[in-house]
DNA sequence: TCGCGAATAGACCGATTGGTCTAGAGACTT
DNA sequence: AAGTCTCTAGACCAATCGGTCTATTCGCGA
């Protein structure tokens, strides 16, 4: 979804749909037949898009490790590429999700994703072996050094700080 | 500054030039004349202005400290008192200064600002008797877990998570 | 009391915003 | 081949955007 990365790169109110519609090669009418709602649904399909991705690279970073910070170090790596692919901009979700016009739904959905991450990653601990109190524990952990992490590596346009998220500190 | 207020909870594209004037019951004419450059000055102001406030609540949380983790700890909850005041809004910065349209700008100021709380958090961090490479990973990582807890916090709109920065692992 | 610069007040502007609506193209069933 | 859907295409709209401009008021030194 082109629409995804406009959102996460501009915000909810910094893309208007004259620049949505001209990057996705498609009109007005398009657009409302698809998404009734207008930019609001649209903006939560991209947040929902732009999860799937995230938890894709969760599993693609877990699924072949020996240990938790094993996984967590490879995912750390992996997000520390992807910040320097797409030129530091913020979390999808902060940007599309935290701004919108129906704050109530918006945030429900920012919460349900972000706890799908969490829950993510907490499955992963729980089948390396940790218990289910330390695998929350971690899980939660991870997602905040990261969501913090990132918001300092953008303001440095500097994806270092994320490879040195895990070690520093036995996660 | 009440525009500080009205970035923060809506973004920089966010908020209209007639929302923030209607805030501050000001005239278009006095914004112009106190900043040429009409609302991203508006922005940068607010920013500083926010800005100033987060250092001093640092200073107040460390000043009385015994030990670094202490002053951390007090930090937490402060911030977490602070997020249950002003309702779940996000790191003033990252609202107004991580959308505005002169990028190079805005996130160099983003970025002074940033490195500014972490300095101040170095400083008393030193002051304690903390090495000055320890003093610096601290201060960074510090950063990290706020920036990251808040986000969560945010999200679950509740700053539990918050209090609990410091104690999980010993920072 | 006058004069002058600083600051306020708001009418006004073109551009753009998100959204609606009608017309028609395309595909599929019968 | 006719009829009926889904979907595309874009003209069009009121509202709002950020910003400029002129007129007026205010504060204060002379």
């Amino acid at each position: 979804m082109s629409a995804a990365t406009l959102f996460r790169t501009r915000g909810y109110h910094g893309v208007g749909l004259a620049d949505l519609l001209a990057d996705a090669n498609a009109p007005k009418g398009s657009l409302y037949h698809h998404f009734p709602n207008g930019k609001s649904d649209l903006a939560l399909a991209a947040a929902t898009w732009a999860s799937d991705e995230m938890l894709r690279l969760i599993a693609a970073s877990f699924d072949g490790a020996d240990s938790f910070e094993d996984g967590a170090t490879t995912l750390c790596y992996k997000l520390a590429k992807l910040f320097d692919l797409t030129g530091w901009d913020t979390c999808p979700i902060a940007a599309t999700l935290f701004e919108g016009p129906d704050n109530t739904l918006f945030r429900d959905h920012a919460e349900h994703i972000y706890e799908g991450w969490i829950a993510e990653v907490h499955d992963h601990a729980a089948r390396l072996g940790l218990s289910e109190e330390a695998a929350h524990a971690k899980a939660e952990h991870l997602f905040i050094l990261i969501q913090g992490g990132w918001s300092l590596a953008r303001a440095r346009r500097s994806s270092d700080i994320l490879r040195g998220l895990i070690k520093r500190n036995d996660t």
